[in-house]
DNA sequence: CGCTTAAGTTAGACACAGTCTATATTTAGA
DNA sequence: TCTAAATATAGACTGTGTCTAACTTAAGCG
């Protein structure tokens, strides 16, 4: 048995969800790609295969596997969710010109930011989501131009 | 004429766009009602009293508002895109019990922070997505025991 | 083992959010 | 006033996600 297989056994069994052949392949293919697929791509991708699941089996477990933790559900404005393996946690880039989402690696927010904002509630986990333009659409031409869409160029931090 | 279609007519104004009445309707609702109100709940808002607008129309506007930075799609996760109307930036606290969105406070990122994780990434704005339980879920029944969902309270910042 | 029961799966109908198209109207500016 | 470009319109259409009711499977127990 590789290894993966015995990650991902752990996983469910922590998790307290019954690792069913459908659960597997969800979490099996997500795990492989590290990309941000959608719920359309996972559902095609499982049916390719052997394990075959039904649309409905696949939304019932990226639900269930995201309230778990092992899956996370991407937070961006697209009219399709997408989905990763919640290995690495991360931040988001979406670029507003070409609509890439790309990782960001994580780093925390300094731990004194934010506290009086956040009043009396219980902060469990946070996401930054930056906007702006990605490396490839930074200078359009390659020429030394201002970004496109709106004109004003310039970092906000 | 009131403060309000100054106020507004002046941010049409600088963003090049047409104060058409439909787009006026929109933008008014919008600033007039600090929710964060779904592209239908607006299209039956405007349609109720009178410059009428099609649902073309409304998703159109929204669209364009949006790019001018006059108005916010929110990030989230529920199914119907939610807009406000982008007076003041702030971030958002998603209740992973109740479901509610509420807004923080502004702060700024200390611009050290992240800096390298981006990369050459010109970044225009950033949002921060809090995830936990608000304030009325806090303690389920007023007593003094653990948030019930997955049972490990604890803030992360 | 062989039951029992709760969790999970299924196909496909359904509901809803948002987009598109082709035509008509309005606005800005000359 | 006239023209070109932007915007508005109705409603058909597409894609995403949910629901239902019957069926299957996993886990626990004697």
């Amino acid at each position: 048995m590789s290894n993966l297989s015995v990650e991902l056994e752990q996983a469910f069994q922590s998790a307290a969800l019954r690792p069913t052949a459908q659960r597997y392949a969800v979490l099996e293919f997500l795990a492989g790609h590290p990309v941000h697929a959608t719920a359309e791509e996972i559902f095609h991708a499982v049916n390719r295969s052997d394990p075959r699941a039904s649309r409905a089996t696949v939304y019932n477990n990226l639900r269930s596997l995201a309230k778990a933790g092992l899956v996370r559900e991407l937070v961006s404005e697209g009219k399709a969710a997408r989905f990763d393996a919640n290995l690495h946690p991360h931040h988001h880039f979406l670029c507003e010109n070409c609509g890439a989402v790309e990782d960001i690696p994580w780093f925390d927010l300094p731990s004194a930011v934010g506290r009086s904002a956040l009043g009396e509630r219980v902060v469990r986990r946070y996401e930054i989501l930056f906007r702006g333009h990605c490396d490839r659409c930074r200078r359009p031409d390659g020429g030394p131009g201002l970004v496109k869409p709106d004109g004003n160029e310039g970092a906000v931090i």
